[in-house]
DNA sequence: TCTATTGTTCGATTATATTCGAACAATAGA
DNA sequence: TCTATTGTTCGAATATAATCGAACAATAGA
């Protein structure tokens, strides 16, 4: 695998966001790489689960086009796509981000 | 039955919002609720699908907190709790409604 | 009191999701 | 080439959700 394949945020609806981020572990995981800042590896995420469960969630988070995912050696670095999904469903995710720590500044 | 219990918005989580809204369905009915403007009885909504189920997908936005339902007579008057929903989570609401419906004033 | 109206609840069926161990794939580095 | 690292995929078990007919509950009005 050179690549992961990520849909175009056209084919992305809404229930598919809603749904993503209606999942405590996926939605701590956004939360994380929003206050962050910057491309995560799974790992990181150190939420005391098996790698096959953080790879499910993963997979569904970015069928929801709201990650994506550049694999670099054997590490798969992780980000949110805030600029596309907030230009196809304006301030959903933003405001989502927001609650979830409310001082930090989420515009990218 | 006289009354309807409504869960107090600080019982409520950000995941069960996201939960009720990942069903086309149910994002169907609250937006036909936004756009209305007004309280809507569950027979208003003309989606094809038995009594049962309407009164299940109703259930569950109210257990969200997004839908409140005033019993009057053998109808049941249902609203958005659009203003108490924006205090708790600022903007993820109303984001969704512009979403929905981009021309519509979801202020309230 | 009887009946129609409006929804809810119950119970069963079917469909989807979650979870996680084990096996697999790709790469980096020794 | 061998091994460790990082994550995905597979498969099976379990849990949760959606669907809807039938029975029930509350009320209005005749």
């Amino acid at each position: 695998m050179r690549q992961i394949k990520h849909p175009s945020l056209d084919q992305v609806e809404l229930t598919d966001i809603m749904y993503a981020l209606s999942d405590p572990t996926r939605l701590e995981i956004v939360g994380r790489l929003a206050s962050a800042g910057r491309k995560m590896t799974c790992g990181e995420f150190d939420l005391n689960r098996p790698k096959s469960s953080m790879s499910h969630h993963f997979k569904i988070l970015r069928a929801a086009g709201l990650v994506e995912t550049l694999i670099e050696g054997t590490e798969h670095l992780n980000a949110l796509r805030v600029k596309e999904i907030e230009q196809k469903f304006p301030g959903v995710l933003q405001s989502v981000l927001r609650v979830l720590s409310p001082a930090a500044d989420t515009t990218v």
